[in-house]
RNA sequence: GCGCCCGUAGCUCAGCUGGAUAGAGCGUCGGACUUCGGAUCCGAUGGUCGGGAGUUCGAAUCUCUCCGGGCGCGCCA
């Protein structure tokens, strides 16, 4: 059961009876919990249309709900707050109701969608830096939510895997290296894109014959296509055992060069649409001139966008733009989607406005939404400059977010764990530390990377969780009890302690529903973090295992819901839960 | 030139569609009983929410303006 949804449906069919008008009750929770566990702001905005004050339509209100089983008490506190405390008897019913449930309360949606979350989407030819975390990461986790609320969900990687740089990194392949590329890595072909940028921004000579070669390779030149190939793959060589430590799969890998058939046509559309037209050589879309071609004006800014959107180039060439239009395209038309999100820098705003409001235009049945997060920043709050050298690789950044957590453990080793087996709960520490570092920030600011932050194992941390989840499962594992199988009528909420625990842990199914739908996974981490502080709470002040009769099994039943929350918390964060650490 | 984002404690960040006395982590200082795990817990410290004006019962949140920072805008992705 979502807790607040159903409150704020009790109270707004209250209002209706008591008042006759359908009202938002304005349900929040409290800031403070001495004053209840939720208020009801409701009858300030009343006051006007009901030509009274906020402190007697309050009072009406509060009047009216006297006697719902959910409350133990309803005030009504200052100019016209209402201040709503939960009865213990129903959270307690509530909280043993979610533990018999294998969802853990959380509803599924009534409407679900297919989705499909185009994220991650390195470039052939570069590795990935920390730069490539948060949209892999966010997508991800993303991914995992919507999942459980009940959508089918299509996880992408969007490759960049076509393009100017192909001719690049070709014509330098000559120019460099006499056109061999054994034993070329992933640095190797870093230092080539490297070297052969800089070339052609010297040498004209250079740069032309790099078009050439990609005139040659998206000509089908059997020779370019076999060295886009072993570009391809050397990437992919590079970036696999990456998503494997991080436990990412896809379910599609449909990179650019897989839209390339599909440009001629979109440009052909767009144009007989009169989307575009020809400017300069070019095709190009102007949405300031929408209104007077189209009858209708662009959405939003773009109305007044002068610059156009260019979709082929004056030299033949077909663009990303074109690329993520057909990508669109092959989205609503191929894969059924009817919506599309991408987790991408916050950066490529307005491209994705253009690009949406082109497939808008175009008619195609699908809801396209631009799921942007901030930049990373370095110490000094500039942003993260991957070419120049100072981005650190994420697989640094994973080697040494395992080695601390390895030493830390070593030096605690409470259990005499083998070695080889604390490399293994390390290796789900360190990295856990890593993606709870990048998911519990809000996905839309800005954020400054410092290394130790990211790898840091104490406070409001991944481990944080993970070791209240493990204090758990040692619980159990101490009492002989399998927390899967315990059952209670209802929950007893005795102590301050156990009170506040369960009520952190009523939020869970709204917090799912509210962190998928915002696709905001921070939320998520918040309610976590809060929920393990109660618990550490909890667990030092009311004993669990030394308790008796009827305390011990709601103790044990409420020790049971924290271990499910976090596992599941944990688990659609995309971070592994661990038995003990 | 046009547009977008951001400015909250010493540092890094929360603050949901406007709600009562603005919260965490880190840092600093002090403390935790023979008890289920001390990667823990408790307490203290710390703020003109960038400045100003406006909207209203009420503004960190909405509007305007100024200051400061970042980013994006015809042939890269």
């Amino acid at each position: 059961m979502r807790v607040e949804q159903h409150l704020e449906a009790r109270v707004r069919q209250t209002i209706q009876e008591a008042l006759g008008v359908d009202a938002d009750p304005l349900l929040r929770p409290t800031k403070d919990p001495a004053l209840g566990d939720y208020q009801l702001n409701a009858a300030f905005a009343l006051a006007k249309s009901q030509k009274s004050s906020p402190r007697q339509i309050a009072e009406r209100i509060a009047q009216a709900l006297q006697g719902a089983p959910e409350f133990a008490s309803v005030e009504v506190a200052g100019g016209g707050f209402i201040n709503l405390r939960l009865s213990e008897e129903w959270m307690g019913e509530v909280l043993a109701q979610m533990l018999g449930d294998q969802r853990l309360g959380v509803p599924l949606v009534s409407r679900p969608e297919r989705i499909v979350v185009d994220y991650s989407g390195p470039n052939i030819a570069k590795q990935m830096h920390v730069g490539h975390l948060r949209s892999t990461i966010l997508g991800h986790a993303i991914i995992s939510l919507l999942r459980f609320i009940g959508h089918e969900v299509i996880g992408d990687n969007h490759l960049g895997d076509w393009g100017t740089q192909f001719g690049i990194l070709i014509a330098a392949l000559r120019e460099f290296r006499g056109g061999d590329s054994s034993g070329l890595d992933i640095s190797g072909l870093e230092a080539l894109y490297r070297d052969g940028t800089r070339k052609a921004s010297e040498d004209p000579a250079f740069a032309e014959r790099a078009r050439l070669e990609l005139a040659r390779l998206q000509q089908g030149d059997a020779e370019n296509r076999a060295l886009w190939e072993r570009f391809v793959a050397l990437t992919r060589a590079e970036i696999e055992p990456i998503y494997e430590r991080l436990g990412v799969r896809f379910d599609l890998w449909l990179g650019e060069s897989f839209y390339q058939p599909m440009l001629g046509p979109t440009v052909q559309m767009l144009l007989e649409r009169g989307i575009a037209r020809e400017d300069e050589g070019a095709v190009c879309v102007f949405f300031n001139e929408w209104k007077e071609r189209l009858g209708e004006a662009a959405p939003g800014r773009l109305a007044n966008h002068k610059e156009p959107l260019i979709v082929k180039k004056r030299d033949g060439a077909y663009l990303y733009s074109t690329t993520d239009i057909a990508t669109v395209i092959y989205r609503s038309e191929e894969l059924r989607a009817n919506r599309a999100l991408y987790v991408v820098d916050m950066r490529q705003s307005l491209h994705f406005e253009q690009v949406f409001a082109i497939a808008k235009r175009l008619g195609y049945p699908i809801e396209l939404e631009h799921v942007g997060f901030g930049a990373v920043l370095d110490a000094e709050g500039k942003p993260l400059k991957t070419r120049e050298g100072k981005a650190i690789t994420l697989a640094a950044l994973l080697d040494e977010a395992e080695k601390r957590a390895f030493e830390v453990m070593k030096s605690e080793n409470i259990f005499e764990i083998s070695v080889d087996e604390m490399a293994l709960i390390a290796r789900a520490v360190g990295i856990g530390a890593v993606k709870y570092a990048d998911l519990k920030q809000n996905r839309l600011s800005d954020y400054v990377f410092d290394f130790d932050k990211l790898i840091d194992l104490k406070g409001n941390s991944g481990p944080y969780m993970q070791y209240a989840g493990a204090r758990v499962r040692s619980i159990f594992r101490k009492g002989g009890i399998d927390p899967l199988g315990l059952r209670v009528k209802r929950v007893l909420l005795q102590s301050p302690e156990e009170r506040s625990l369960g009520r952190v842990l009523l939020r869970f199914p709204e917090i799912i529903h509210r962190a998928a739908q915002a696709r905001e996974p921070h939320q998520l981490t918040d309610h976590l973090y809060a929920l393990s502080r109660e618990f550490s709470l909890f667990f030092e002040r009311c004993p669990v295992l030394r308790s008796e009769g009827a305390t011990r099994d709601s103790r044990l039943a409420l020790t049971a819901l924290v271990g499910a929350q976090i596992q599941k918390g944990l688990e659609l964060l995309g971070i592994e839960a661990v038995e003990r650490m």
